[in-house]
DNA sequence: AATGAATGAGTTTTCATTCAT
DNA sequence: CATGAATGAAAACTCATTCAT
């Protein structure tokens, strides 16, 4: 048994070393200009064993690389997702950001590959990546409205405002594709900033802010 | 002279032949994904005639492309520019996103090059633009504050509302860059909603909005 | 014992399944054309175990097999041979064809093979069946020689006439080689046919055919 | 134009020595087993050139290479079919022979390719040949039963008789395929001896032969 | 100015073979 | 005996680029 174990262990680990290798060239170049070489180099395996793991070559070790991330993304979003609601207005902003601001490397490149290859994926899995971005555009607006009715912030249109939480995300998405960190949202600073604009404008008029104010986020 | 002159003018015609095929591929397929056989097809010239204008290939014809498109896109914008400081604020908003939104069919193809090929390109063209986008980021909220000054709008974070006027503009972009046309400002009705949005909160306290304000939009 | 015999049978099990799947692509294929995996996988088995059992892997199995083959086909033949010459005329066609036809699926796929990789075969290997088939165009004039002693036919050109039954046996071959089953001889109604043709030419001038006249074969 | 003429020249050369070289190559190796460098080399030029005349690659030369040939064959055969309706029966039989026996290298290399690679051809250009053949077995025994009718032979089973003129040919070309030059047909002599067998055969009864008779070859 | 034949290094992919388990 | 992960050389094919015409 430990015989079997650990060569499927050896196994299971030479796959995964193909699959981040090949996460980090494809976030880093792009598809096309990821040379399968290269990540057999980055992996430190032979030429052929991408064949063994990936018959399909290129196009199938980048479909199941985009299809393994987006699958951990959106499970670690769900997860976190219920817990948001219970929050005061402030930190469900700020929790919200840093949520959809994928802190793992990984994540990163993801968004970096959605971003750039998103017409060479397949269709089902752009239909499910799609699916699930509705449901975040769907469910804020809501989560809105229901603060509005406890008297935390006025009534409003709520769907532009919710979008106009979300276009910074998306915003900061793009500078991402296109390396460069110097987005709104990551930096701390701004972000508090950005999230006591949105507090401001949507309390009540006359309402007094709860707490002593804005006090230091942590990063 | 005639003789001269024609030639010299099927000469361009070439030139303008190859910078447009190399346009829309590389807009389509991205830089590594385009082959320079397929330009030539598709502008109809021979393999060699590529070399003849574009002596460095490729990557000439790349870089002489997007600086020609940022070109015009910079030009385009500071001639549209000074006008909008005299408009009223829910004009000054439309007409503001409208000139961003890029309305020709190069400049969609440009923000999709720019966004994947970002990284590829010379350092100096991406230094020169980003002081172009520095110098919107940098504006815009001074023209907020010249308005707030001039008591149209209440006194505010003007960067972090700046930069919510923004990053739709961005959010607009990543969407052409993932070829999806569904982004929230290119349907003028909830660019208008959102114009609307910005507006009510803007509005000083106990001012009047003009119109019959901003009603919670459905959908 | 029952566990040593049982994986003597399973041993020898496996290496059958080998063979067998080897002989079904090389015909099918060729040598060039078929891959080692291909093998293994026809056979169910894993990828090493051909170089078990075939340590010169690719080249020793296809040597194997067409020595295994050649060696049946050979004893086939010569088991049924000294029965041919008792037999009349007619039969004595028909049976040497039908002798010929190499009746097995196997036998088939070794024609095939034959005739594509004649000249991969091993010099000596090589030799063996030349010697083999030399000794049926040497055995069959002598026959026919025979016979025209005895009266049965004419004099004439026996080792022409002897080529004459034998051509149509390569043609066969050369046919089979070609995945074609539309040869001469395949038809029995025109195996009949030619072996009457034969006969009506080779009987001797004024004599009678002595039976009822060629019955119908059966298939 | 003669600039034009010699560029157009040097570029059918080129084709030319591909077709030349892969056909020297497919005869003697087999398709699988012809590496495409091989026949870059052979024909002298750069790697790339092939698929520039051939951008399938090497399915693309193969398939133009025997419809190349295969359509000289079958011009070739035309040309010289309707002389031979002439001639008296042992040149006839002496002319057909000598006429399938493909007197050129190139159409010996044909001949071994076709044996060898035959599932290989498009199902169109195999029909295209396969109507050829036929037309040349449905020929035959119509160009028997004019000389019967004409006096020169007996009257028989035309049909066999055809095939028996037909069949060495068909071994001729198998021994090609296996690069055996000893089949009976390429030994002049023996082609006379197996000429002068039929005639005899064929002869009407109780005619008189023109030479000494067939008398008994020794191999 | 324009052509397209020619080049050869580079890419993706295949494949026979080895070997630790 | 049997497995299948791992190897690396070689195959087929692509592609930016050059150059004679």
């Amino acid at each position: 048994m430990t015989e079997e174990s650990s060569r499927l262990k050896q196994a299971e680990a030479s796959r995964e070393k193909l699959l981040a290798a090949a996460l980090a060239l494809f976030g880093e170049h792009g598809y096309s200009a990821t040379g399968v070489r290269s990540i057999n180099r980055l992996a430190g395996v032979a030429d052929g064993l991408l064949y063994h793991y990936f018959p399909q070559g290129k196009k199938e070790i980048f479909q199941a690389l985009i299809q393994n991330q987006a699958q951990e993304l959106m499970e670690e979003v769900k997860r976190c997702w219920p817990d948001l609601s219970r929050l005061p207005l402030t930190e469900f902003l700020d929790q919200f950001w840093q949520m959809c601001l994928t802190h793992t490397q990984a994540q990163q490149q993801l968004a970096v590959i959605l971003v750039k290859e998103w017409r060479n994926m397949e269709e089902d899995f752009r239909r499910q990546l799609e699916r699930f971005f509705r449901q975040i555009y769907a469910w804020l607006p809501g989560e809105l409205k229901k603060r509005a009715a406890a008297g935390e912030i006025r009534t409003m249109d709520f769907q532009s405002a919710a979008y106009s939480v979300l276009a910074p995300v998306l915003e900061h998405y793009l500078l991402l594709a296109c390396n460069y960190d110097g987005g709104f949202l990551s930096s701390p600073r701004r972000r508090r900033q950005l999230n006591e604009y949105f507090v401001a404008l949507w309390r009540k008029e006359g309402a007094q802010p709860k707490g002593p104010g804005p006090d230091v986020g942590k990063s």
